[in-house]
DNA sequence: GTCGGTGCAAACTATTTGCAATCGA
DNA sequence: TCGATTGCAAATAGTTTGCACCGAC
């Protein structure tokens, strides 16, 4: 075994998305075409393999990392290289389709953003359960701070390590 | 070379290091007294090598990494191994004088943090500057928040990156 | 047809660990 | 003395990369 999995979740898509060959007007998703146009922008190939990440990207409604989710592809028969995938997450990235996430493990966890608000992570250090939050109030305190330090901020993390209820 | 370095920084010691040869009611610093006491209770030895570290780690006043902090070592002419270091890190963790600091880099960077307040931190994505900030409203609203979701708090990393005025 | 992309395996980086020699209590 | 600690080198773990082949445009 490899390392601690946090949990196993990734709940199963219920966002639509809908096959290119439904209705007219919305053949694709949204994230779609913003990878496209990304791509496309970039000069760079629309390949099936990079295709077959971001729809499995879209299918993980919580943080994963990439030998989590390099194995769940391949239970599911789709086959990708772990390369691609690190070279494919970065992508995502850039284009805003996708968040690197701190945590206090040692490999980097990810989740889509695409369509979620910004928040922050409650992590407990017992089950590994990641629960989100997220306060305004945090949030316009962390802008009177930069502003006052004239310091322009472009992202920020907060993580709260501890145990959550159940393993209290 | 290794890796991007953040500043060189690390200011000299300016806070009444004064050796073991002062005053006799105080014939050690604080800290000395509190790794010593940690080291007997824990049936452990106080070596050389850990003191050297725990020296070392009290005259830089802001962030290092391992890596960086061997070197500055070896420079000196302090002779201990990586792996000392590695191993003596967390016993200064774990008697509160050293914290671990998360940053979006890969390797794990180290403050002490006897005598000083717990802090966030500012991180300036060209230059690497580290700035600290404390905002007694945000740990109260951190509190609230777990206070609210039952979550028992242990520590927190609050970083918020982007770019320092000068960088700006 | 032309590059850029992919998969594989080897390389890298940060950290941890087994072991024999050494040293503090 | 005796077990804890050290330094070294080898082992891990996560991630990156060189290269030959492949495929999108």
């Amino acid at each position: 075994m490899r390392k601690t999995k946090r949990r196993e979740g990734g709940k199963t898509d219920n966002r639509g998305t809908a096959g290119p060959s439904s209705r007219r007007p919305v053949p694709e998703t949204d994230y779609e075409a913003v990878f496209r146009d990304f791509l496309q922008a970039r000069g760079l190939k629309l390949t099936r393999e990079r295709m077959v990440i971001l729809e499995e990207v879209f299918k993980h409604d919580d943080h994963f990392d990439i030998d989590e989710f390099h194995m769940k592809m391949r239970k599911k028969g789709l086959k990708v290289s772990r390369a691609s995938i690190y070279r494919t997450l970065p992508l995502l990235q850039e284009c805003g389709l996708v968040d690197e996430v701190k945590t206090t493990e040692r490999q980097a966890f990810y989740e889509h953003i695409h369509g979620r608000r910004h928040h922050d992570h409650l992590v407990c250090l017992s089950c590994g359960k990641v629960m989100e939050f997220y306060s305004p109030a945090i949030e316009r305190l962390q802008e009177e701070i930069c502003r006052r330090r004239r310091f322009k901020s472009l992202r920020h993390v907060l993580e709260i390590q501890g145990h959550c209820k159940d393993c209290a």
